[in-house]
RNA sequence: AGGCGUGUAGCUCAGUGGGAGAGCACUACCCUGACACGGUAGUGGUCAAGAGUUCAAAUCUCUUCACGCCUACCA
């Protein structure tokens, strides 16, 4: 680091210090988390990223919030550990590798299985996790030894010993099931893969020729193609229309189906006659097995139609629907059609319409997991932050469907369950067999991978070292704290706490932070296609990690969205050399740190401060612990530009330039404390720009990173200084704004009067005279206890204590004045007014409690006060225009 | 269809029973020896609309309107 005592840059050179400073903390192990080490454990398992992914806004937010309530409570003393780690992504990571194959003209299933994940794990090894690099730059300080990866071997082996344990006990199972599959990931997906996007589509009503001479009947598709798998056609028991009908013929396979009855059938909806094609859509599976129908497919899982469509076999699902159509109009069995607005099933990932298909998979029974973890949020094991969240979590988890956990990819933790091909049995097992251990017939294993949210379920404990009995696990499990956005709690949150509870009998964090989505600045979801993707690295490099983590705090606390804009960052990098230059100025008047315990302070502006900053640290604290970053911001903000640099610098300049030693020392130390108890504040949300000018401060030692957190001294309160600051606020105000409203020329020195009939307040402000002039631009300031003193042509502003008289001078312009000063009067009328009336309601008296009542009191006075000036004042232009005339 | 949420200054948002606020933007003036990425003083709002409860409503209740999100079995 550079010697303390050289000068400081005119701008803080964050690409430089940023790099520097991290590098140290990474050097000296601060990040590291030791379970031998006492205090209260407070840990925090990252939301592993994707290990193809790139650092996005989400990223950035989430591990800023992260990395603040890490530093925090570092600072506070407990034994803190951060878990970072990536996600092995299983159909994200795949299909990025097949991409970069197909551009060597190579599939995977020429590569084979085996070589396939090879290649896998070597483009893990070469491009996987760049965003861990990425996060350094943001300034996370996780402890990166015990860095983790969803397919490492330990991870790999928790996945297994939990799965083989909830299908012994009975929660998972192999069922034959319509799933939802993507036709063109080649992979069935779970329920809440799926996205409904709302698509204009066409209802097509078909008729179905009767059996022997019956009537027909027509029913309302908007699916022709699948009419080859139709097994029946349901109407409802209620429906008088279709008593007589028994059985009608499918369309161009004309196999006889019967006419069933079941209440799922809406009469209002098309002709209320509904086609049953239990293999290709939910509900008709479930009709299907009411009614104990067959069951078979027509759509392949290309998406193309099989035999059983006769002629059409092998046509796309959808290029097959204009020449079915056709047909049937030729057969005159398309009887109308008519345009509809649906919500369509598509995949996630490639946004394929999803094909609703029979098909052999593992499914976890969720339902008692569920309850288990909705009990946890009720008797309030667990809280979620903010709390409006937990009806959208119940709704979720009280009508929870099993999950589909089984994807046909080859990149994921394959399924440990091996097939006999001679007894035909199937084995769930810890380990690899040989042959089968019923009867040592050969053995097929699952070519089947787990849904890549499995592994991620067991995070908070397998990232521990669980299975093993180890120390990490003993110490920091659960875990404290959960951070994340809302758009995950179904996949990952919520399964967490139903793995967390069934495997480890104990939740797996306490609390549940929810962060915005962010959002461009007009709110647009962020998409490579829109092009309104702002990259936060290029955030970081224009305008300092400090200054993004700052802005995304202070956005933290906002609804749903967190809108980012480029400006917004701007705004606060001007905060951060606002700081900067608080140090330029600073940092040359210290001598070294101040002797402990902190001296009281002596003089008017240290007591002020000080009480200030009490205020402010205690506010800062509550902010965090609450998870309210957003007013932690604000609350730092405001102290350190308005009252730290504003008025403390200000006040403290005299003393600070002033001759006597004495004084000087004790205002240094005074500044010292400040100061540094300032950085301390701000550096869980600001680390870099801190953390570099601590090592400034002379004498400072170690790190700022490990330096004590500061809890507020209540005993800095002082609520005389602050009412002693603030009458030299009221005069100098009253002067600028004197100067200000009259147009008084920049360069003229006023001379105003102060006027008060409080000695005690004359000789404060008589005593902070020098000072005063300055910051209100004046050539003296006098003193009287006389209200009939008044110099002719000077502006009076009225104080509850007293008047400042601030004679005018130079051009004016009276006719706007006097249009300002008639618009001011009006308002304090009304307010006035408004005042009077509630203290002539009996009602309010009587009722209101009586320091409200007092405090309207008070305020009746206050306008009355700023009524008399601003009546001076107009008087005064009144007089001025006459004279002018 | 149901659920959740939002509506406050030009923009982004804080404020959950008692003075309508912040940042940015805007206006005027000022390079005063840390900082013009600065300072000082200002402009700007029927708190979506309506009704109710209350001595008192941006805040609580109801209704309406607008927007957003989530969930869902209307083929």
């Amino acid at each position: 680091m550079p010697s303390p005592n050289e000068t400081l840059s005119k701008t803080f050179e964050r690409h430089e210090a940023e790099k520097r400073v991290y590098a140290l903390w990474e050097e000296n192990n601060l990040f590291r988390a030791d379970p031998a080490r006492p205090g209260e454990p407070f840990v925090i398992v990252i939301p592993p990223p994707n290990v193809t992914g790139n650092l996005h806004m989400g990223h950035a937010l989430d591990n800023t919030l992260q990395d603040a309530l890490i530093r925090f409570h570092r600072m506070l003393g407990d034994n803190t550990l951060w878990i970072p780690g990536t996600d092995h992504a299983g159909i994200a990571t795949q299909a990025v590798v097949e991409r970069s194959l197909a551009a060597e003209g190579v599939t995977r299933q020429e590569l084979g299985r085996e070589k396939f994940l090879e290649k896998v794990w070597a483009w893990k090894e070469e491009f996987g996790g760049k965003i861990i690099g990425q996060l350094k730059r943001l300034g996370a300080s996780c402890d990166w030894s015990r860095e983790r990866f969803t397919m490492d071997a330990g991870l790999s082996r928790a996945v297994r010993e939990v799965f083989v344990t909830l299908y012994e006990d009975g929660l998972i199972r192999q069922e034959d099931y319509v799933i939802n599959w993507c036709p063109r990931c080649q992979t069935a997906l779970s329920d809440i893969e799926v996205e409904r996007e709302d698509r204009e589509g066409t209802l097509y009503y078909i008729v179905y020729e009767g059996v022997d001479g019956a009537p027909p009947l027509t029913v309302a598709t908007t699916r022709p193609e699948t009419v080859f798998a139709d097994v029946a056609v349901a109407v409802n028991p209620q429906d008088a229309r279709y008593r007589d009908h028994k059985f009608v013929k499918v369309p161009f396979v004309n196999r006889a189906v019967p006419v069933i009855f079941d209440s799922y059938v809406d009469m209002e909806f098309g002709t209320g006659a509904l086609k049953v094609t239990p293999a290709h859509d939910g509900n008709d599976f479930k009709i299907g097995k009411r009614h104990d129908l067959p069951i078979f497919s027509c759509v392949d899982k290309d998406g193309r139609l099989n035999r059983e469509t006769g002629p059409y076999e092998g046509l796309d699902r959808f290029a097959s629907r204009a020449v079915i159509l056709a047909d049937l109009e030729a057969k005159g069995l398309l009887a109308k059609t008519e345009p509809l607005q649906h919500a369509l099933g598509v995949c996630y990932r490639c946004r394929t319409p999803i094909e609703p298909l029979l098909s052999l998979q593992w499914f976890v029974k969720t339902e008692s997991l569920a309850k288990s973890a909705a009990d946890a949020v009720r008797d309030g094991r667990i809280k979620i932050v903010p709390s409006s969240w937990e009806n959208t979590f119940f709704n979720w988890m009280d009508n929870i469907r099993d999950w589909c956990v089984s994807r046909q990819l080859w990149w994921g933790h394959q399924i440990p369950a091996w097939k006999c091909a001679s007894c035909g049995k199937t084995h769930v097992l810890r380990e690899d067999p040989t042959d089968c251990p019923d009867c040592h017939g050969p053995l097929a294993r699952d070519p089947d991978v787990l849904d890549t949210w499995f592994s991620s379920g067991l995070w908070p404990f397998s990232t521990l070292g669980w299975p093993d009995e180890t120390e990490d696990l003993k110490r920091y499990y659960p875990t404290t704290v959960l951070v994340t956005g809302f758009d995950i709690i179904f996949f990952w949150v919520a399964r967490m706490m139903m793995m967390g509870l069934k495997i480890m009998k104990e939740v797996p964090f306490r609390t549940v932070v929810l962060h915005p989505l962010v959002r461009d600045a007009s709110g647009q979801k962020m998409s490579k296609s829109k092009g309104n993707v702002i990259d936060p690295l290029t955030i970081i490099d224009e305008y300092g990690a400090d200054a993004f983590r700052f802005t995304l705090a202070s956005q933290a606390g906002s609804g749903r969205d967190l809108k980012l804009s480029a400006e917004r960052v701007a705004g606060y990098s001007r905060f951060i050399t606002k700081l900067w230059n608080a140090a330029r100025f600073a940092l040359p008047l210290l001598q070294g740190p101040p002797p402990t315990p902190l001296p009281k302070p002596q003089t008017l502006p240290d007591q002020w401060i000080r009480s200030r900053l009490a205020v402010a640290t205690m506010a800062v604290n509550a902010a965090l612990r609450e998870f309210s970053f957003d007013r932690a911001a604000e609350t730092l903000y405001h102290f350190i530009w308005d009252e730290f640099c504003d008025w403390y610098l200000e006040l403290a300049k005299p003393l600070l330039y002033g001759d006597d030693p004495k004084l000087k020392e004790s205002a240094a130390q005074n500044l010292y404390a400040v100061f540094s108890e300032t950085l301390a504040l701000l550096h869980p949300i600001a680390p870099f720009v801190t953390e570099e000018l601590y090592s400034r401060l002379p004498g400072a030692k170690g790190f700022l990173m490990v330096a004590p957190f500061p809890r507020g001294r209540a005993e800095d309160r002082d609520e005389a200084a602050e009412k002693n600051v603030g009458y030299l606020m009221d005069v100098c105000r009253a002067v600028r704004q004197t100067r200000a409203d009259f147009g008084l020329a920049p360069g003229a020195k006023v001379a105003p009067v102060v006027q008060s009939s409080d000695g005690e307040i004359l000789s404060l402000l008589r005593e902070r005279a020098p000072l005063l002039l300055k910051l209100m631009g004046a050539s003296s300031l006098s003193f009287s206890g006389d209200p009939g003193a008044k110099p002719a042509d000077a502006a009076t502003v009225i104080h509850a204590w007293g008047e400042v008289w601030t004679p005018l001078a130079g051009q004016i312009d009276l006719e706007a004045e006097m249009g300002k000063r008639l618009k001011e009067i009006a308002k304090l009328e009304k307010e006035l007014a408004a005042a009077r009336q509630k203290l002539q309601n009996p009602a309010y008296v009587r009722k209101a409690p009586p320091e409200i009542v007092e405090e309207t009191r008070e305020k009746l006075a206050s306008a009355e006060i700023r009524l008399q000036s601003a009546q001076r004042s107009r008087d005064l232009i009144g007089d001025l225009t006459r004279a002018a005339r």
